[in-house]
DNA sequence: GCCTCCTATGGGAGCGCTCCCAACAATATG
DNA sequence: CATATTGTTGGGAGCGCTCCCATAGGAGGC
């Protein structure tokens, strides 16, 4: 097997240096003759520039990370993170950026991973998402001298960059929404309490039923994000006999409105159902969700251009992007509106 | 911001050599006194050996690649490439590499992206999945002399290292099932036949149908891989009145099972159903699903394996592994055994 | 016609590491 | 007591690139 070439084996065929190919490469000033020439020499020999020794001399890599701890089981059933990918995915591939991605499971090899994150010349920068409250993760990096930017709003948001959607507004919507249409006895389905959604989401719900003066009384359980988890917690719900309820995430709705059919009771003119995310094609249920939808592959390419910037020394405090949602009326809620705007 | 350190720097305040060092880092020959002072340097200081240094004198970067083409957007809403992703990065993590994820979308950008999945010294090997039949991209890969393993069976099987699934025999299975009930209409809803998994689920059906003397004649549709396809087909086919179906994923399944729900047939008495995949939980479908199960995130940790095999050298020919496929036996199927083994 | 300025190019230095060989000390062997 | 052997350490060379400065011409200004 012939040795790689490198820069100076192409500059030697094409009769010129080391740096006059370099230039070429990286699109330095060349003469038209020149630069054609290189050009043809390195059309001729598949050349490639050595990714690592260009970062070495560079001290850049061209790879930005995303970590997602506690990645395991659920995580990837939920078509959330196959979107946020894809628009990260998206991002990087048109900066010319590579994408690593570190999933941590739960075990004794976290910690190990926390630290290849963090391994000077391996990635630029790094995006983080889907951590917990509480989390090392954060305080971790911010000891560092990684650029990092969070997707979600991190305990001490003020100190870091992040892009997250308005949980808050957006579930408040929801509730003034259902007020709206004469409903009294609302309940909720929570995300995890230990995450920022699973916070923001409950407490703009609780903040628009209060501005309409209804509340969930007792009428609110947890669910875990998966689908499962929203039928058992509308299962129970059901006892209470609610006449509408807020579901805190998509898939979670998904298994509220089982319940709700396997009940025997009647969406949307017994209950009214609205969940947030607008990830879940409307079509897949019967009826369709009315929810309040959020631009999760927008925020992955932001989180990118941001973390660019960060990298490049353009964005140096802390910046807070937010997302608002848009509420996509549907026949889920029983309104007598036609079909909302994403129908 | 003070300069990061290097193997020079922790050498010196240790009193040794940055040979030392690297011996101490690497695991080489040292004396304990020795190796438990630089230790505490490296403890004390936080040192991390720079990456891309390191790859450009050994050679090997530590970086594996997920390579998945036409990733729009169906991909990533089915979990199947979730879990494997999963696996993988778990047998990523277990033999400390790093993960690098290109995912194509159409446009442009794609050979683009082909050429930086190739470029020297960014990963040490590269798997390759969810590639349709004729895609260039895998000869492509053949002409480099980057290491590769593909997940699934590509056009000239021989010639590369692949990891797959018996697709053909579990569908087969899955048809001989059918029979042994006594259905004696199957239909059968394909998944795209520009992939191999396509292909060889069809195949596998009709083959077991035949030893069994049943035919699908014309009571056969090809779905996307999407739900939303899988109920439409469903939906023709029902004009067929088939007694009994095959669907080529368990996505498209839940699609078909809606189908027939709202047709008012009664699964499982009127009609048998049986799917690919085993990945959507049991308990998310009414009746529950019965379908023959392919392990995915074993395919994803043994595809990792196997690269790992090739990057040493240790493997050098090519190497087909074919896991095993189960049928478990569920509701939908209107078997009258007891659930099945996954139940 | 001389000096200046600009453009195009070449080459040294160095990024931080690994690999290898040489050097040395301490011990074992004849 | 000389020599072989082993264990431990140091340092040169080199991975392939970028960055920067030096240099050589050619164009332009006076």
């Amino acid at each position: 097997m012939a040795r790689r070439l490198n820069l100076e084996d192409v500059g030697r065929r094409a009769g010129v240096s080391r740096s006059t190919v370099s230039r070429v490469v990286n699109g330095g000033h060349v003469s038209s003759e020149t630069k054609r020439r290189v050009e043809a020499v390195i059309a001729e020999t598949g050349y490639r520039p050595h990714a690592a020794a260009r970062s070495l001399a560079s001290n850049s890599t061209g790879v930005i990370g995303l970590v997602i701890p506690s990645a395991a089981g659920t995580l990837f059933d939920d078509p959330y993170f196959g979107r946020l990918i894809l628009g990260i995915s998206s991002a990087t591939n048109e900066v010319d950026m590579t994408l690593a991605l570190f999933l941590f499971g739960d075990g004794p090899d976290e910690s190990s991973i926390i630290s290849r994150v963090v391994t000077p010349g391996l990635v630029d920068g790094v995006i983080v998402t889907a951590t917990t409250r509480g989390d090392p993760l954060i305080d971790h990096m911010g000891g560092t001298s990684m650029p990092f930017v969070v997707v979600g709003r991190p305990d001490s948001a003020g100190s870091t960059f992040c892009v997250d959607v308005d949980n808050r507004a957006g579930a408040r919507a929801a509730a003034l929404h259902l007020a709206g249409l004469g409903r009294t006895r609302p309940a909720l389905i929570t995300a995890p309490s230990n995450t920022s959604a699973g916070i923001d989401r409950r407490n703009g719900f609780l903040e628009g039923l209060a501005e309409a003066g209804l509340s969930v009384e007792d009428r609110i359980q947890e669910g875990d994000w998966s689908q499962e988890s929203g039928r058992r917690a509308m299962a129970r719900l059901l006892a209470e006999q609610p006449d509408s309820v807020f579901v805190s995430s998509d898939r979670m709705a998904v298994g509220a409105l089982r319940a709700i059919g396997e009940s025997g009771i009647n969406c949307p003119r017994d209950i009214s159902v609205v969940s947030f995310d607008g990830i879940v094609p409307p079509d897949l249920t019967t009826p369709r969700l009315t929810s309040v939808v959020q631009p999760v592959t927008e925020v992955g390419e932001r989180a990118v251009r941001l973390l660019t910037s960060v990298i490049s020394g353009a964005s140096t405090t802390p910046e807070h992007v937010v997302f608002p949602t848009e509420l996509a009326v549907r026949e889920s809620c029983g309104s007598n509106a036609p079909a909302g705007p994403a129908a």
